[in-house]
DNA sequence: GCATCACATCGACAGGTGTCAACATAGACG
DNA sequence: CGTCTATGTTGACACCTGTCGATGTGATGC
């Protein structure tokens, strides 16, 4: 895959290149109601949250220690192997994770930015 | 419907009558990996905001003057008004959105306490 | 080359989800 | 009571999503 896609949203829309870190959307949500654009990005991302298999997956790597862990650090949630490899997809897709590959193993870790990005979201006015 | 059942979670899980502010639920996901039970219970949550609609819904509710909004202030979001209804329950249903009926019409707010909780669980270590 | 390990992709399937039109319900007002 | 307005509920339908087994791919080591 084309590096530069790595991280585009599942839709077409016109989302240049994106070299930056994935997350400056939009204000808290308690400051003013969100745009049909707006919501259109940053619900993608709740939603890859959205799912207790993937939301562990992703926790496992935010906790693990050095910021990162490979995929066999992190599959034991119950689920198999072809479906942790779906997970990851999705949450790359997101833009919340991103993923190296350095010898045999996989590393994932999460995007810079994007927890400050959503914690602001819901942060109260 | 009994009103000690607004803010049950769809599945049938024990939690007794629930009269805490409905989501002291976890650490922040960069502190420790979430148990299967914590993953359920908090991704519900990310669910409900995982659709563009409910999210806009959400963020009129939540900017809205007075810290409540009448569904008539808040339906013009681009679907009929029986998916605004449905998309309501959701956020109820997720605790997220609490509802009073006052004369005519039906005031939607948000749950206090839950915008800190879920902005707690995306804090960086 | 060949076997093995780690991970991704494919194809198929059951179940979930968003949407709407039609209908139901609950107050307000005569 | 009857009517109007504001919301909620129901039923149906197309589409999306999570899951798995089977298979592919890339790296390592013999």
């Amino acid at each position: 895959m084309d590096p530069a896609d790595r991280l585009a949203p599942a839709d077409g829309m016109a989302l240049p290149v994106l070299d930056e870190p994935a997350a400056p959307c939009c204000p808290p949500l308690t400051e003013r109601p969100l745009t049909a654009g707006e919501a259109e990005r940053t619900a993608a991302m709740f939603k890859a949250l959205g799912d207790p298999v993937r939301l562990r997956l992703f926790s496992l790597v935010a906790s693990h220690e050095g910021g990162e862990a490979c995929v066999c650090d992190i599959s034991d949630v119950g689920v198999s192997q072809p479906t942790v490899s779906h997970h990851l997809k999705k949450l790359k897709e997101a833009g919340l994770l991103t993923s190296e590959r350095r010898g045999t193993w996989v590393y994932y870790r999460v995007e810079p930015g994007v927890l400050a990005a959503m914690g602001q979201l819901l942060t109260a006015r």
